[in-house]
DNA sequence: CCGTTAAACCGTATATTTCGCGAAAAAAGG
DNA sequence: CCTTTTTTCGCGAAATATACGGTTTAACGG
């Protein structure tokens, strides 16, 4: 089951690249009908290769022009110390990513606001209210370099 | 010219969830016509609001398993060192993000790679020759807490 | 080696969607 | 108030997607 062919993975890196390609114009650039690629394609996203589409919108333009870091460290005193800031972490709509880490702190943030002002809220009001959270560093970014890069497919 | 309205952003939001959203769907969620709708999304893409579209691929799928960020530091003996430590990132396929920040060190670095063996080969032979590369800290992603939430529009 | 079964492939026909066009409405600017 | 520009929106032609079903291919167990 659930094996990749060489057309699947084009597939999935045209996608990356456009995800409003038509489903006639991706069969036509790798080659096959277009009533197969539509198999293909409701295959990819049955077995999970394909978690979804999503438009890519410039946080600039709608007021999130700030982007932070904060590597986040807990004081493990509670068996369920982690769970409980992972629950806090999926509420919080300001942190758009959050990975637990090795090395020398606990969990790295990374979150969008509209400046340091709102930044200073995010951080009194909620991230130092999290469950566990015992220390924090803030990494305020000064230029996005590689924004997202699509995988290496 | 390029304002925004609560409709527009309400497009914005409901793009960000679905991508593929057809555009007589997203029309009757909101509540306008079809064809107004395609004039807004067109107006929303030109003024850069929306800079693209893209499928979300599951990386553990693709042989891409471990995630890793990296902390950098530069030696800034040379004027342009950021530069061109900028252009060696953007031809890295496995940086998918990096971004230069305030703080403790200069750049900090997202990649994903298959396994540890991979990492190890990514940093010897690709990162720690990068222009300029005096330290790195190495940071491996044990538990994607939230992996890439929507912008809160 | 053969038969069975399940999966993948693909053409046709149909249903859905998109988009250009032009009229109507609204907003902007004297 | 009138003119000009922009936005809105209905219609219909063209493009697109997909359900259906027959054909082919692959996998497995005897």
């Amino acid at each position: 089951m659930s094996e990749i062919d060489r057309i699947d993975r084009r597939i999935l890196d045209l996608l990356q690249r456009d995800g409003r390609i038509t489903n006639a114009e991706l069969a036509q650039r790798v080659g096959i009908p277009a009533t197969s690629m539509s198999d293909r394609l409701k295959r990819l996203q049955k077995h999970g290769y394909i978690l979804g589409f999503t438009a890519r919108i410039d946080p600039h333009r709608v007021g999130l022009g700030l982007l932070v870091f904060v590597e986040v460290s807990l004081d493990k005193t509670t068996p369920d110390a982690f769970e409980k800031f992972s629950r806090a972490v999926r509420h919080a709509p300001e942190i758009l990513e959050c990975h637990m880490v090795a090395g020398g702190f606990d969990y790295l943030v990374k979150a969008r606001v509209t400046d340091m002002a709102h930044y200073r809220s995010f951080l009194g009001d909620v991230l130092l209210n999290m469950p566990g959270v015992a220390e924090t560093r803030t990494f305020p970014v000064m230029e996005e370099v590689k924004p997202d890069a699509p995988l290496p497919i």
